[in-house]
DNA sequence: AAAACGGGGGC
DNA sequence: GCCCCAGTTTT
């Protein structure tokens, strides 16, 4: 796959998203681009499916959307707010104290920096990208386990960790297109492009992957 | 009933 | 590099 076809595969998804679901972070970016709420919704996000994160976080903005706010809920209440995404103890806890140190440390401020980001207990690259990406407009690659997936179905790029995927891409990838990369391919990812048994035969790029036409493991 | 799903941290 | 963490959705 060249740059010119990702940045072809790309435009076809942008006219495919539609009628396919945005990532809930990606639709509540375009609302308000609120860098707090990106943080704490994505938080929610880890290790759980984007449709049953976005009620929980409708839940837990509606009872607070600002550190300050946070900090004066109960544990027990943010953790009934955001229940079906489980681990919500865990999540809860980490809401609360990433609040307190937003607060203490930044001035209730989400900080612009990876290296910052990920110095907080419960944020890795995944979440720090997100927050740079969807929060701030910068341009940040968020590797997660669909772009990871099909960067790599698509022959894109040959990695096997996320640390590499998102290595290769900022050497492979058009720094414009960096922002949209991930909405794009998470919508692919959930709709058609599965982890188990994709659905080639109605993927609108099929035409730009290595997979179709050659049998492969996976 | 069982397997798939999807980041981060501790070790 | 291996293990753990909890709940919803799909098979």
């Amino acid at each position: 796959m060249t740059r010119q076809q990702v940045r072809e595969a790309l435009a076809v998804l942008q006219s495919e998203v539609p009628h396919w679901d945005v990532p809930v972070i990606t639709l509540m970016a375009q609302e308000h681009r609120d860098p707090y709420r990106v943080l704490i919704a994505t938080l929610l996000s880890l290790r759980t499916q984007d449709q049953t994160t976005g009620p929980a976080a409708q839940r837990l903005f509606a009872l607070a959307d600002t550190p300050e706010a946070m900090l004066k809920l109960d544990q027990k209440t943010i953790e009934r707010a955001i229940y079906p995404v489980g681990f919500y103890r865990t999540k809860a806890e980490q809401v609360l104290t990433i609040s307190q140190r937003l607060l203490d440390e930044f001035d209730g401020q989400v900080p612009d920096d990876i290296d910052v980001l990920t110095s907080f207990h419960g944020v890795g690259r995944k979440t720090a990208n997100l927050v740079l990406a969807e929060g701030y407009n910068i341009p940040a690659i968020c590797v997660d386990t669909h772009v990871h997936r099909i960067s790599n179905r698509w022959g894109y790029v040959k990695t096997k960790d996320p640390l590499a995927t998102e290595m290769a891409l900022r050497k492979k990838l058009p720094r414009d297109l960096w922002i949209t990369y991930n909405p794009m391919l998470v919508a692919l990812g959930q709709h058609c492009c599965k982890p188990t048994s994709p659905m080639c035969s109605q993927c609108p790029v099929a035409s730009f992957c290595k997979r179709v036409g050659v049998q492969r493991s996976r």
